[in-house]
DNA sequence: GAGCATCTTGACGCCGCCTTGATGTCCGCG
DNA sequence: CGCGGACATCAAGGCGGCGTCAAGATGCTC
């Protein structure tokens, strides 16, 4: 259940399929963008960067063909074309320019929701980096939740993991208490001394001495840190 | 350019239909698989793993959507209808279960072309993951719906084997229990119970020690793991 | 409709984790 | 030199997550 749907351009001149689309969509949860031309269309992309596009071919100020071409430098998302061109040679162009799909006008609004779904398989598909922190004898695998020191796995428990895990997302930055607290146990907690008695299970799993820590230090009066290079002396 | 072009599998009744694709897409470089009914097609696809597929919904012993449905729990090859059937209900249906195009018979042969290129598109920037998943002494075919534990067979019920399977093609990383809860039970499952249960008669028939599980591990306060290298230590 | 396999639902006990408080240590500063 | 604050360490306790067993509920085959 997420709070807000996909991000959508509908690139239409006519006010009434615009609206036809309004209504379909945002009662389905998606979030609209609108455009009525291909100026406003690439305006209002480049700022918002949208996770769907739906266009139509025929705009006042150039060719929805070229548009889709254009987009397609520079991003992967689904770009659906609607177009009342049922021609051939109208299709294999589009598609051949980028487009992921085509639909002629007039179509049923539940077979555009079904082609929706279908474009966001496919953009969730997309495979994702591993993220990966290494730091002496630390690694930090946050896309497998995996934690080794010296090749040897670690055993976390999840709040030891989450507060490491944040410190490695932001490796060599010092993080306030406010921030760790925050981030870690809610935006409503004030006990500091959480951090500390964690801080000090996850030092002794990960560090070699963990009176003396040479990779999670501590920042007096401000926080603490993950060091992201280690000198050996 | 590869030495041979995608292999593409058809599956379609009407030898009038079959001839006309051979012809289209086998002077364009495909390689084709040829089917007549649900379950050559599936002994073909387990066999040959095609690339692509072209589907017929109506054939004689079964339907296609129950064939894309279940291509779909093991293959990520783009599927696409081809169908004398032209309902709205049919579109959905068939996009639904799996399918990543459908088209309205008649239709052009550079309309099917163009959307050949678009799947192969989508094929070539997700890159396939294996069938079979062999982890420790437990094995995994997903085209086969195959699960041995060192050599032997082990029967598992459905909602066990998709458990399974869920956690096989994520091999080695966490899936939480809001997860595995959507993905077996369904996007409005909420009782987290089921996992633990079905999780522990999984444990029974794959691990050799189920009170100490090496393979389906828990991450506490996270949710579940299949292990993908697994020490003998 | 009987019988079977499977899924759901509930109860219960254990273990591990988080919290919380007490105490100890270091360091700067008056 | 004594004091206070920030930080570290340890231990105790409560609570919730997890595993397990078993009894209904459900749905299927024959």
């Amino acid at each position: 259940m997420t709070a807000t749907g996909p991000l959508v351009l509908v690139v239409d001149d006519e006010a009434q399929v615009r609206r036809f689309l309004r209504a379909a969509l945002t009662s389905r949860g998606y979030r609209l963008l609108e455009a009525e031309s291909v100026r406003e269309a690439e305006q209002l992309a480049t700022g918002h960067n949208p996770d769907i596009y739906l266009l139509d071919l025929t705009l006042p100020d150039g060719d929805g063909v070229d548009l889709a071409r254009r987009l397609r430098e520079w991003t992967k998302a689904p770009i659906i074309v609607l177009s009342a061109r049922g021609r051939e040679e109208d299709k294999v162009n589009a598609l051949d320019a980028g487009a992921d799909d085509y639909l002629t006008k007039p179509f049923g609004v539940n077979e555009l929701l079904a082609r929706l779904r279908v474009a966001q398989r496919h953009a969730q598909a997309s495979p994702e980096q591993p993220v990966v922190l290494e730091t002496g004898p630390l690694r930090v695998d946050l896309s497998r939740r995996e934690v080794t020191v010296e090749g040897r796995e670690v055993r976390l428990t999840p709040t030891e993991y989450r507060l490491l895990a944040l410190l490695a997302r932001h490796a060599g930055r010092v993080l306030t208490h406010r921030q760790i607290l925050r981030e870690v146990w809610g935006p409503n907690a004030t006990e500091a001394h959480y951090v500390r008695v964690h801080m000090a299970e996850l030092r002794k799993k990960v560090e070699a001495d963990p009176a003396r820590p040479r990779l999670l230090v501590t920042e007096p009066g401000v926080g603490y840190r993950l060091r992201d290079r280690v000198e050996s002396a």
